[in-house]
DNA sequence: TCAAAAGTGTTATCCTTACACCCATGT
DNA sequence: ACATGGGTGTAAGGATAACACTTTTGA
């Protein structure tokens, strides 16, 4: 505190960092998100000196705030928030992290924390089962508005275009990991409770989702955009099973994710060509049909998340 | 400043943010990159609640200090300096953004800013010609030493896979974009001269490279990763060529990013089919051989570097 | 018996790689 | 003439997607 009692360089130098957290489970093959605040926050905390790193300072928060431990860990992006500098007169960062836990543990410490359904936050993200109706009914219109709206043709098209890429409308596909783009779009086009312009159309929460505080939402959907893109090209979805699981769990929990269904026997033959998984000589019968083989991740996978090396996924269906 | 002499927190809440920008060009089918402080250090400035926003910052900062407009921007990852935080008993962070720029401004403000061909700070990531011979036999037989330092056989067992994966020695290929982890390896081994933990066994620059203050070579090597890994599935390098080209040339220019070599004639089929490119009418003999077609990208491949889409390259050689 | 899920096998298609070869120009 | 780079064609191999089909269990 002496030392920078010693500064000379004025206030304008001077600003808070939060630590924010995403922290993924996945629990009956639907990922979840640990929040605060009954669900309108995420875990952040201030960094301070006595940090040792960034990462250490997030992992300290969680584990105080929420008494859950972070496995797998790493850094997001850096975000500024506009109007608490704007307040404050100096800048205000959030530096999030994303983490992928094993286990969601229940003796969370305080009442005010929880795991959520992620697609608590965003409905529309759940592509499961295609578009959701109310998506062309009451999404799209208002998109189209919106680039009607717009006088110069150049500009127009551009919305246009935007609009279909973000959506998977006109000759795009869906592509899933289009989180934040989506975001992003429908808050700009006033949609979302948390911009400033926020037009009220009567959207439920089923639909547009619930709010959280300090633009946190935006954080989720750049950890989901993240993950999602992640889990095509890296094994991370290691850090997210349990020791043993069936192959149709591990599609399962992949599908919940990605937020899109796969064509599984394609999915096993894929999984099993690429040398992450082995046998157990164990069976399970928990689940209706034909008893199904336990398998686990090989030992190199976990260490291969942290350096490098690949794994794919199939096409949707 | 007011407002932040009202702040009731204690000065652990307060901390400098530096926004530091990596600016890349490519200028003769080579990699540059935009330094001040006659190389040693790339542009930075303090963030200011003036900014309003991150990028808006780092823009500013490397207009004023070199006169250089930056082109497509976008985040990189945000460090702490341990060091200067543990000296001034506040975080010092440094939120660091890439950013492309089509041209090299020769008139740059300051006299000692200036571009940099990329592998001066990386010698041994341009493996164009394949691995150079001192790799091989100065920087080999060190990482080999730090292997067998290790006496629990497990670690030493990680450590031999991690030189493998990073090097492209063994069961492994050479990943060009693996430009961090290569960067880390060696500084953890103490062959980089930022190291606390530096070893002076005789390295050339040529060989171990121009070293940097302020750590300001990982930023850098950040960035190589980011921009080697991007240019496979984004056609960034849109940003960096100049108006019309040849085949040839857009070949070189990605070869001079990657750092390794291409298959001709694939390349350019590859490329004819992704419906970037579109032929001008124009042709072109500032070379040895046959007159070559320009080309030029489509209207719309810019407008989707800043939302999606994708692009594909071949495998090396 | 039927539904649900575990599994196996096969084919068509596309993408990538590798190789072979011809064309046009300057020196 | 030949070196250099431009440009086309094609065949082999691998990966993927789509489809058909059998097996084993619980309700």
């Amino acid at each position: 505190m002496s030392a920078s009692a010693v500064e000379t360089t004025s206030s304008q130098n001077e600003g808070t960092t939060e630590l924010v957290a995403v922290l993924i489970a996945i629990t009956r093959f639907s990922a979840r998100v640990l929040t605060v605040m009954d669900g309108q926050s995420l875990p952040f905390g201030a960094l301070s000196p006595v940090h040792q790193s960034l990462q250490a300072g997030v992992r300290q928060w969680v584990k105080t705030q929420t008494r859950q431990p972070m496995g797998y860990v790493e850094q997001l992006y850096t975000f500024v928030d506009t109007t608490r500098t704007r307040l404050s007169g100096h800048p205000v960062l959030y530096v999030s992290y994303l983490g992928l836990a094993k286990e969601a543990a229940e003796n969370l410490l305080q009442e005010h924390a929880g795991w959520r359904d992620w697609y608590c936050y965003f409905p529309w993200e759940d592509y499961r089962q295609g578009q959701a109706d109310w998506v062309e009914q009451k999404i799209r219109p208002q998109l189209q508005a919106w680039i009607q709206q717009e006088s110069d043709p150049a500009i127009r098209n551009n919305r246009q275009r935007r609009v279909d890429i973000c959506w998977g409308w006109g000759e795009f596909g869906w592509v899933e990991e289009h989180v934040l783009l989506r975001y992003e779009l429908l808050y700009e086009v006033g949609l979302i409770p948390e911009a400033p312009h926020f037009r009220d159309i009567g959207l439920s929460k089923n639909e547009i989702g619930l709010s959280m505080q300090r633009d946190h939402r935006r954080v989720l959907a750049t950890a989901m955009s993240r993950l999602r893109a992640k889990i095509k090209y890296r094994p991370v979805i290691s850090e997210l099973m349990p020791q043993e699981f069936t192959l149709f769990q591990l599609q399962q929990s992949i599908e919940g994710l990605a937020g899109v269904e796969m064509h599984k026997q394609n999915f096993r033959r894929l999984i099993q060509h690429q040398d992450l998984l082995e046998e157990t000589d164990k069976m399970t019968n928990q689940h209706r049909g034909r008893p199904a083989r336990l398998y686990r991740f090989k030992e190199n996978v976990l260490l291969e998340n942290i350096l490098a090396a690949g794994s794919k996924l199939p096409k949707t269906h």
